[in-house]
DNA sequence: CGTCTACATTACGTTAACGTCAAGTTTCTG
DNA sequence: CAGAAACTTGACGTTAACGTAATGTAGACG
């Protein structure tokens, strides 16, 4: 009942992700699962990443983009030039993050626009007659 | 030297995009070029498309997403049922946009926190030389 | 006329992120 | 102790979004 370390099935359930994936997570450095004879445990470490994983995931990031992000979480506790390298780093993630928002932002605008564009449409949808009428007939 | 419509080499130009991309996207009716015999001539409307499918894959859609946006911009001019439709189909993926966004914002703010901590180890990392000495001489 | 250039189509190759068997353990349970 | 459950490690299959030839043609040019 050790609730520290627990298997690759709870995982599964808790989480809502197949086995495979799990693995596969692992062969790309996503995630250290320990071992205990052959089989793999999952420590809190494991399943803090996961959640950033799934969240980077639902967003919309490579794995490969998420694990640039969770190495920044590594405890880089090296001489202190090391975590000033991985502010550093980290700081240039941001920009691009904010930049991406930024492009989110637009496209949001752009469909806000288009509705209202599409309200309008249809609240002046008077008499439909003076207006264009393409292809009537 | 019509500017309103332009081959597929002007287009990649203009766009930096390969023709390959080009002639794929027309494939997955993203784009309609009309035909001057063989050849394609892209309109102005494709040129708008094309903007908003690039901005869409900066910001990560798949092609199948940004296929759906845009379908929100085909004046659908059928009786009045077809706008209402439209618009409540750019309702829901705006919904779903603004939860993006939200998923992003968590993201920033999971980063950020854990920029103050390397901050925070930075600073408090007491003597070790007058603060930072980036690069004066 | 021959050659270049800009385009066309067809088709196989590639990467990412897993899904889906297949076949062999190890562990739990009646 | 037998069978089911829960794991394991391969290894091939799949979809998306193009890249990359290979090959063909229609016009422009000297």
């Amino acid at each position: 009942m050790d609730e520290t370390h627990i298997t690759i099935g709870r995982m599964c359930e808790t989480f809502g992700v197949s086995a495979r994936t799990l693995r596969f997570y692992e062969t790309k450095k996503l995630l250290f699962p320990i071992r205990q004879g052959q089989k793999r445990l999952f420590t809190k470490r494991d399943r803090a990443r996961l959640k950033l994983i799934l969240k980077g995931k639902r967003f919309g990031f490579s794995l490969e983009e998420i694990r640039q992000l969770l190495d920044l979480y590594k405890s880089d506790q090296d001489p202190q030039i090391q975590i000033k390298q991985a502010h550093e780093r980290a700081e240039r993630q941001l920009k691009a993050l904010e930049a991406k928002k930024q492009e989110l932002e637009e496209i949001i605008d752009d469909l806000r626009s288009q509705l209202a564009w599409g309200k309008n449409l249809l609240s002046t949808r008077a008499p439909l007659k003076p207006a264009i009428r393409h292809f009537d007939q």
